[in-house]
DNA sequence: GCTAAACGAGACAGGTTGGTCTGTCTGGGC
DNA sequence: GCCCAGACAGACCAACCTGTCTCGTTTAGC
């Protein structure tokens, strides 16, 4: 319920009053609940995190892709269909660290959550046996998020993009 | 004055009572000027447009680079020291068009510039006879707008791993 | 069956939002 | 001298914001 509509408005563009009213819970149960309404963002970056990041990309990529560096670019495969969808709305840890800004504990939050999202590149690259997993993992995190961006201007063929340098990216990391 | 504003705070984030209490102009003044405050930060988009894509990216980094391709590395160059910069505020299209979603005339408009700017480097992929520009300047877009996204996590290194990444999509285009 | 915690509904507070409207003042054309 | 467009200052509006508080009612533990 939440979860939907700061994904689709962001932070700023629902109210706890529409959240309280639509999802049925008196205005008192919600604050016994959640001191503020930034810890019920709290709570929602951490479940985007898990159902998101976690199930719907990292081991969605891993049952598709064989070898280690086929479940890297199967990333991108996943990636375009996400981007097709017509719910499609980008990525909400960059959304929020935009919306919020870096200092925002919020930001601070969604920059975290983004680095667990490279610790997860950088945990399949060295299942890859690629070389120098950091600076590899940040280069292809580059690559998700100015797919995601482009996906949000109406660029379906984004995720294909990305893919086509990712593979390069890998070329020049192998042994 | 409402240019910094909104680039370091985004829309939302500032009210028109701030605007105008801090630009010493009435608010019936504000306001026959400019119908709403969408239509202010359509002028800001434009100014914006004008003054950091074209004067600040685009042209310096013709400056900087001999040959067109050398130009076309030389963006990232530029956004390097950008990135570097304190007040460093991310890219202002993508944060509105974030911000107010794409189905928003501000979001609309944000999607326009962006085509704006990589209309810019198709054109310097055209001088400097590469294949396919159009596909080109869409996959060095993601590059770019990555990069950025990057460098608001706090990355400084964004923009190399970037250039690094353009290099070999170069290599790609070449006739 | 009793107590106590949790519940939904919603009034309320104090502040901010975008936007309108009423004034008063000033500068230039005639 | 007179007039009027446009400036400023700021009151004002309805709607909304986050968060608190008061109600009754429901529920759970013992």
């Amino acid at each position: 319920m939440a979860y939907e509509l700061f994904s689709r408005r962001g932070v700023r563009g629902v109210g706890v009053n529409e959240l309280i009213s639509r999802s049925g819970v008196a205005k008192a149960s919600f604050f016994r609940h959640f001191a503020s309404k930034d810890e019920l963002v709290l709570a929602f970056l951490e479940r985007r995190d898990q159902q998101w990041t976690v199930e719907a990309i990292v081991s969605e990529a891993r049952r598709k892709g064989g070898t280690p560096e086929e479940q890297l670019l199967a990333i991108f495969d996943v990636f375009a269909e996400w981007f097709a969808r017509d719910d499609f709305e980008a990525c909400s840890f960059i959304n929020i660290l935009l919306e919020m800004g870096s200092e925002h504990p919020l930001g601070q939050a969604s920059i975290d959550y983004l680095a667990r999202i490279r610790g997860h590149v950088q945990q399949l690259a060295e299942e890859a046996g690629l070389q120098d997993t950091e600076n590899f993992s940040r280069s292809w995190h580059i690559l998700m998020k100015g797919s995601i961006i482009s996906a949000a201007e109406g660029d379906l063929a984004a995720a294909g993009r990305a893919r086509q340098l990712a593979g390069w990216l890998i070329d020049h990391h192998r042994a």
